[in-house]
Formats: C-alpha cells, sequence, structure tokens
DNA sequence: TGGCTGGAACCACAA
DNA sequence: TGTTGTGGTTCCAGC
C-alpha cells in the first residue's frame, strides 16, 4: 500500500497518522468516531482544509487496522506506493514517495518482524498553503484568477476514523460475499462507499489488499488521467477490476457468471476465479490478496478532496475547526465499479495506464469555457496531480459514517438530510425547469444513461433568485428521496457526473457523508441559473447498501428519487444561508416507468365535498382501465374511507386523465380535510399517493378551474419549489418557515404551521416566507446515514448556515403512510 | 470508438 | 410446496 502523504503545511504534524499508526496495531473496533478521533482531531488538526480535509479519508482511520493487514498489505504484490520519479517534487512528490517516516517512524516493524507497514498517510496541505506555498500550484492560482470567487462549498474538513460505521456488516460481507461480476466492482464500490468493514478483521482490512486501482468514474475527470505516474501500479484508472464487462482480465479472473446477483441480503452465490464467494453473508471470504478491499485513489475522492474553495470558504472552513465527518469525500459513494475495482491486484497492477495520460500533461484548456475552464483546471490542475497517488478509497471503507444526525456537528453546512427552506429573505433557489418524471438509472456495470432531462426536452435548470452579488456561487446537487418520509439522501441511488460534448455545464464531483454530490457553477453572468445537463443517476446494488450498516432502507421498489438542489449563500455577517429546493420525483426503473402510472399534475388539489368536478390528471402510463381510487387514511394509516373516482375513459390518454372527484364521505366537515388519490393500473401497479384535499362545503372555492397554469409560487410558494405544479404534499418537503418558528418550539411541540405544506393553500394563505431571521433546517432524524423518516425541525436561527444547536421542532411528516401532519415528536 | 438508449434475458424473491 | 408474477440486475445491440 503506497503511502499515502498529503502535503501539509507544517503546522499539521500529521500527528494522527502516526498516532494512529501506532495505534494501528491495536486490534478491535475502533473506537467512536466521537471518541479517538475526535480526540485525535482536535489535536492534531486544529485546522483542515476544506477543499481537501472534507473528504480525505485520513491515516486516523486505521487506528483500528490489525497490524496483520499492515502486513498483507507490504506483501503483496499488487501494491506498491511506488514513488514515481515522475512525480512531482514538493507537495507532489510527497503524495506519493512522501517520507514515509513523516507519518511512521522508519523503524516501524511489526511484531512479527515484517516491515511495518506505512500506515495509510495523507498529509493534509491547506488550500491556502497549495496556493501559496508552492509554486507548483500555480494552476490553481491561475484558477483563483480565473474564478476568483467561485464560492465552493465551505465544506469543513473532515478527519475520520475508521471502522466506526461499516457499510456492510462484517459479519454479513466479505469481499466474496458479493459477487457476481459486480463483485469486483462491488466491492470497490462498496469500499468506496464507505461500506466499511469492520475494524477489526483482517478479511476486512485494506491492508490486506495489495491492490491499488485508482478507480475513477469518469474518464474525464482525469485527475488521475495526468497521474499515471503517480499512480500505485501504473495504473489508476483502469483495473481489470474496473470493468467487469470489458477486461479480459477480469474475465480470467472473474470467470464465467454465475448467475445475476439479487437484491438484498447477499444472496448471490458467483464464484470468483478462484474465490468463492460465500454463500452466506455470515461467512467472510478467506482474504486474498487479490480480494480484498480496495485500496485506491479515486477521482470522485480526489475531486473531492480537491474541492476547491474560496478564500472566504477556507476562512469559513478555517474558522470552523471542525471535525465533520460527513463531508469525507471517501465517505463512500459507489462509484462506477466497472472502473474503479480493485481487486485481483496483480492484474491491476499489470495493467498499464495509456500513455496518453501522463501525469500533468492535461491541459487547461481551451476545451472547456471560461468557467469551466476553471472548473477543469481546478480539477485537474497540479493542485490535484500532486495527490492522485493517494489510496484514499483504502481508507473509504474504513471511515466512519455518520450514523446518527446529531452526529454532523459542522458548525458550517447542514447535513444533506436536513431540510431546508428553498427561499429566505430575498433568496430563492427554484427549478425553473422541472426534470422528466421517469429517468431510468444506470447500474454501476453500465454506462452511463444519460443526464436526467426534463419532460419538455432540455434539460432541468435551476435558478437562485434574489441574489445580486457579483460573486458565483456553488450549486450542489444530489439525489433525494422521494418517499413519503422527510427528503433525505436516497441511499440507493446517487448523482452520476454527465460530461461530454454535449454537456454545457461543468460540474464536480464531491462526497459528503455517504452521498455524492455535483457542484455546478452558479455564475452571476448566467443569472445565477444553471441548466443541470450533467447529471445522471447511478443506481446501486440493492444488497450493496442494504447491508450498509446502519441502513434501514430497502431498495426493492425504491425507485423515485428527487433532485435536491442546494446552495449556500454568504452572508455579510460571514455565515452561510443554505437553500435547498428539490425537485419533482423521478422514476428511475426501468420496468416501474414503463408500468407504473405516474401522476405529476393534477388540475385541481381542493374541492368542496359535494364533488363532482372534473380533474385532469397529467403524468404517464395512464390506461382506459386505470382507476382513480380516493382515500382517507386514518392518523394509523389504516384507510377510513376509499372512492373510486369516475373518470372519463374517452378522454384518456396515456399521459392524461379525467377524473370526477368523488363526494367526500362526510359532507358535513367544517375544516379542509385531506385525503389522498392514485391512480392504479392494476393489482400492483399504482402511482404513488397524491393528495386532494376537501374543503367544508360553504367554503368559496378558490381554485377550481383545471387549468395550465400550474405555478408554484400561485399555488405553494417557495415551498412548492421542486414538487409538482399543483401541491403533492407527499413531496412537500421544502421547508416551510413560519414567521416566527418560536410557536413551533414550545408546547410540547405543537402542530405547526408547516403543516401547510401539505395543505392546498392559495397564495394568500401560503405561510409566509422565512426570513433569514426565521430559516430554519429540519434535520431528519435518522437511525442511519439515510433511515430518517421522521425528523425534527430545527430552526438555524438567524441563518441556516450557522448550523446551531437544533431546537427541537414539529414538522410535518409527509407520509401518506403516515399519521397525519399534525405533530411529529421528537425522537 | 465510446456514450447513450431501448429492450430484454436471467434470476431470485414475493405473492 | 410448487407455480407464477414481479422486480433487480446485467447484457446486448443499435444509434
Amino acid at each position: 500500500m503506497p503511502s499515502t502523504s498529503f502535503p501539509v503545511p507544517s503546522k499539521f504534524p500529521l500527528g494522527p497518522a502516526a498516532a494512529v499508526c501506532g495505534s494501528g496495531e491495536t486490534l478491535g473496533p475502533a473506537p467512536p468516531a466521537g471518541g479517538t478521533m475526535k480526540a485525535a482531531e482536535e489535536e492534531h488538526y486544529s485546522y483542515a482544509s476544506p477543499g481537501i480535509g472534507s473528504s480525505l479519508p485520513l491515516p486516523a482511520a486505521h487506528t483500528s487496522l490489525p497490524a496483520p493487514c499492515h502486513d498483507l498489505q507490504t506483501s503483496t504484490p499488487g501494491i506498491s506506493a511506488v514513488p514515481s520519479a515522475n512525480h512531482p517534487s514538493g507537495y507532489g512528490g510527497a503524495v506519493d514517495s512522501g517520507p514515509s517516516g513523516y507519518f511512521l517512524p522508519s523503524t516501524n516493524t511489526r511484531p512479527n518482524g515484517a516491515p511495518a507497514l506505512e500506515s495509510p498517510r495523507i498529509e493534509i496541505t491547506s488550500y491556502l498553503g497549495l496556493h501559496h506555498g508552492s509554486g507548483q500550484f500555480f494552476h490553481d492560482v491561475e484558477v483563483e484568477d480565473v474564478l476568483p470567487s467561485c464560492k465552493r462549498s465551505p465544506s469543513t474538513a473532515t478527519l475520520h476514523l475508521p471502522g466506526l460505521e461499516a457499510y456492510r456488516d462484517p459479519s454479513c460481507l466479505s469481499p466474496a460475499s458479493s459477487l457476481s461480476s459486480r463483485s469486483c466492482n462491488s466491492e470497490a464500490s462498496s469500499y468506496e462507499s464507505n461500506y466499511s468493514y469492520p475494524y477489526a478483521s483482517p478479511q476486512t482490512s485494506p491492508w490486506q489488499s495489495p491492490c491499488v486501482s485508482p478507480k475513477t468514474t469518469d474518464p474525464e475527470e482525469a485527475f488521475p488521467r495526468g497521474l499515471g505516474a503517480c499512480h500505485l501500479l501504473g495504473s489508476p484508472r483502469h483495473s481489470p477490476s474496473t470493468s467487469p464487462r470489458a477486461s479480459v482480465t477480469e474475465e480470467s479472473w472473474l470467470g464465467a457468471r454465475g448467475s445475476r446477483p439479487t437484491s438484498p441480503c447477499n444472496k448471490r452465490k458467483y464464484s470468483l476465479n478462484g474465490r468463492q464467494p460465500s454463500c452466506s453473508p455470515h461467512h467472510s471470504p478467506t482474504p486474498s490478496p487479490h480480494g480484498s478491499p480496495r485500496v485506491s485513489v479515486t477521482e470522485d475522492t480526489w475531486l473531492g478532496n480537491t474541492t476547491q474553495y474560496t478564500s472566504s470558504a477556507i476562512v469559513a472552513a478555517i474558522n470552523a475547526l471542525t471535525t465533520d465527518s460527513s463531508l469525507d469525500l471517501g465517505d463512500g459513494v459507489p462509484i462506477k465499479s466497472r472502473k474503479t475495482t480493485l481487486e485481483h491486484a496483480p492484474s491491476v497492477a499489470l495493467k498499464v495506464e495509456p500513455a496518453g495520460e501522463d501525469l500533468g500533461t492535461t491541459p487547461p484548456t481551451s476545451d472547456f469555457p471560461p468557467e469551466d475552464f476553471a472548473f477543469q483546471h481546478l480539477r485537474k490542475g497540479g493542485f490535484c496531480e500532486q495527490y492522485l497517488s493517494v489510496p484514499q478509497a483504502s481508507y473509504q471503507w474504513a471511515k466512519p459514517k455518520s450514523l446518527s444526525p446529531a452526529s454532523y456537528m459542522s458548525p458550517s453546512l447542514p447535513a444533506l438530510d436536513w431540510q431546508l427552506p428553498s427561499h429566505s429573505g430575498p433568496y430563492e433557489l427554484r427549478i425553473e425547469v422541472q426534470p422528466k418524471s421517469h429517468h431510468r438509472a444506470h447500474y454501476e456495470t453500465e454506462g452511463s444513461r444519460g443526464a436526467v432531462k426534463a419532460s419538455a426536452g432540455g434539460h432541468p435548470i435551476v435558478q437562485l433568485h434574489g441574489y445580486l452579488e457579483n460573486e458565483p456561487l456553488t450549486l450542489q446537487l444530489f439525489i433525494g428521496t422521494a418517499d413519503d418520509r422527510l427528503l433525505r439522501p436516497h441511499a440507493f441511488y446517487q448523482v452520476h457526473r454527465i460530461t461530454g460534448k454535449t454537456v454545457s455545464t461543468t460540474s464536480h464531483e464531491a462526497i459528503l457523508s455517504n452521498t455524492k454530490v455535483l457542484e455546478i457553477p452558479l455564475l452571476p453572468e448566467n443569472n445565477m441559473q444553471a441548466i443541470i445537463d450533467c447529471a445522471g443517476i447511478l443506481k446501486l446494488r440493492n444488497s450493496d447498501i442494504e447491508l450498509r450498516k446502519g441502513e434501514t432502507d430497502i431498495g426493492r421498489k425504491n425507485t423515485r428519487v428527487r433532485l435536491v438542489f442546494r446552495v449556500h449563500v454568504p452572508q455579510p455577517n460571514g455565515r452561510m444561508l443554505s437553500l435547498q429546493v428539490a425537485s419533482n420525483p423521478i422514476e428511475c426503473s426501468q420496468r416501474s416507468a414503463q408500468e407504473l402510472p405516474l401522476v405529476e399534475r393534477q388540475s385541481t388539489d381542493s374541492y368542496p365535498v359535494v364533488g363532482g368536478k372534473k380533474m385532469i390528471l397529467s403524468g404517464h402510463n395512464f390506461l382506459q382501465d386505470s382507476k382513480v381510487i380516493f382515500v382517507e387514511k386514518a392518523p394509523d394509516g389504516h384507510h377510513v374511507w376509499e372512492m373510486e373516482a369516475k373518470t372519463d375513459r374517452d378522454l384518456c390518454k396515456p399521459n392524461s386523465l379525467v377524473v370526477e372527484i368523488p363526494p367526500f364521505r362526510n359532507q358535513r366537515i367544517t375544516t379542509p380535510v385531506q385525503v389522498s388519490f392514485y391512480v392504479c393500473n392494476g393489482k400492483r401497479k399504482r402511482s404513488q399517493y397524491q393528495h386532494f384535499t376537501y374543503l367544508p362545503a360553504n367554503v368559496p372555492i378558490i381554485k377550481t378551474e383545471p387549468t395550465d397554469d400550474y405555478e408554484p409560487a400561485l399555488t405553494c410558494g417557495p415551498v412548492s419549489q421542486g414538487l409538482s405544479p399543483l401541491p403533492r404534499p407527499y413531496y412537500s418537503q421544502q421547508l416551510t418557515m413560519p414567521p416566527d418558528p418560536s410557536p413551533c418550539l414550545v408546547a410540547g411541540f405543537a402542530p405547526c404551521p408547516q403543516r401547510s405544506t401539505m395543505m392546498s393553500t392559495p397564495p394568500s394563505t401560503s405561510p409566509k416566507l422565512h426570513d433569514l431571521s426565521s430559516a430554519a433546517y429540519t434535520k431528519g432524524i435518522a437511525s442511519s446515514g439515510h433511515g430518517g423518516h421522521l425528523g425534527l425541525q430545527l430552526p438555524a436561527a438567524e441563518a441556516p448556515a450557522m448550523q446551531e444547536v437544533p431546537r427541537p421542532m414539529a414538522v410535518q411528516p409527509s407520509s401518506p403512510e403516515q399519521p397525519p401532519p399534525t405533530l411529529l415528536q421528537p425522537q
């Protein structure tokens, strides 16, 4: 295993690394992140570069690595942290060939006499330092010049201790346990995904694997591109395992495909050329030098690590002195495995990177528009190259993952599962063009299926309104859930960066808390508008995710996602105002997309109990036999009332359905009653629930005409952003801030106005948009990274970015399966 | 040549 | 327990 050395300012003694190495001998579970790691961080990392640290798997992560693993590592052929002569000197040189003694005493040896493995080392160099401290990074400087103020998300550096959270349960996982063609991939992806393996298991230790195969998800993300020399083993990007389908080498070890993987529970029974996978998840495969967690450098991680920040962001990060673990890039987002695998070291090691991809030869270039250039330059410039040989991935698996929302204590940015408003003060983040309701996600084993498109052609467009500054901002995009619960990163889908001639928008990948985030520049010259033509959706194998420790969601039939956009607007007071908006749901399953009806719009969202009015539903897969069922649910989810609405078959079209609103069961209601309805094409072919509100008979109808003016602003205000034109309550998870959140903070979390997001309310009655002083976050309470279903709304006082200690606050559960959105008790 | 797409085979699990 | 349906995943072929 190559040493992983990141240039680090002298003030970063890399103590953790050394310390960790020392402790690395210790077998057993790593201490909780909050414990040792925290201490280490505090002690040694008073500051971490936002750009780098945010995702760097730090050496600390190996505290739990068993010594034997180290031995394995060193002894394995595939891994060679061979310092390349070609490596740039200085910082760059330090990356690969950094003096081993830098972290570990050269005399460090194993009890068994074997040379001590150098603990993975990562020297962290502050971004500033890179820019100003080394001429080698002039590119970066140039970048600064080019894009002086492009504010990257002020991610905070994170130093992780490994093993705190395993992606897969150690008992269930083993490199071999997940096999199939994906085995190599999956493994890779899993590890990369921070699907950490338990600390004390040699089998799961990255050390046991000699493989050092930088993975890449995208040829274009080529930092590594120029790193041939930097890459250990010469092939940073390709390893036989990286492409299950195309590599001859792969065939050699992969052997004939047995059966296809199936979902959950790791029941796949593939044989991996010599690596007999355990049929039982509980059986750990025999450790093999070949089959090991990857130790790789990934572009993704690199990208993330090399995220550039503006000075302000850096300052913010410095101020934050954060130890936020949620920002680890290496944290665990599976990357296209076929390009990332690292098993089978031998082959990997022998694979030679195309000459054309020599280190540092990638010129900045004219291939990119100015802004693109800036990004590209940043990504591919010397700065990044300096670190390409760092086997980050190897640590990813061991990195702790924030299982609990509470663990996210970054003082700078809200966790991805926090519910944020789409509007605050003068700012509003809005999805001007919604994505299509269907987009077939691609698997790691597949090629990209392109970028998400808009319904009417083109691509989704997002714009930040109200921002009058001249400095660019960064729009973050990640894949969020589209179920009934609070919006949170989707465990089974990740955003995938699309590149190519057809992509006009530059982007950059980063990983935050196991979630891949695409960062897209929002430029003033573009009116702070971004065309999202660079975002595809990657589907992760259910079995991979479900086995992740702490993961409670299941992947089966969990195929709807939303594009979630975030932007962090710097405030005069130095804080960040974070806004978020989610798109309409996107069905990502091939089958579902072809079969399940999907309601995108409804012409009416409320009507008096008498019913009788025609409502037009727009969507997909409507059949003449489609039925529309109205349902009223009790708090416990049971159906209190069901009524099939009459549909006009003559007017039925595949994408539109005319239905007559049935009279409500109770004609004497005095307050609006919210019910649901869905379109049913037959057994098990139902659309998701849509909300509808019955109004008291004597209530004047505010909006009843079927119209095409699906103006979110007219119906739900900013909270509707990202939702269907007409309220789609179940997805109305954009946070609506009451003018004064305080009422929601007292009296035992009494019902809060936020519920308004579920109600169809006319503009006049829509909750007032919160201003900065009322902005708040709603933090999903998750038992796991993605497991949060319910959440506590956390008002963030004046500025969301402050992330002050969240105060519990009532929030509406948007689930049709859950009790009415009246009160959400903090958990 | 490689990426994007649509389609479908294959397989395991669910009904 | 056996059969059929459903959905996840992978592979193929055409553009």
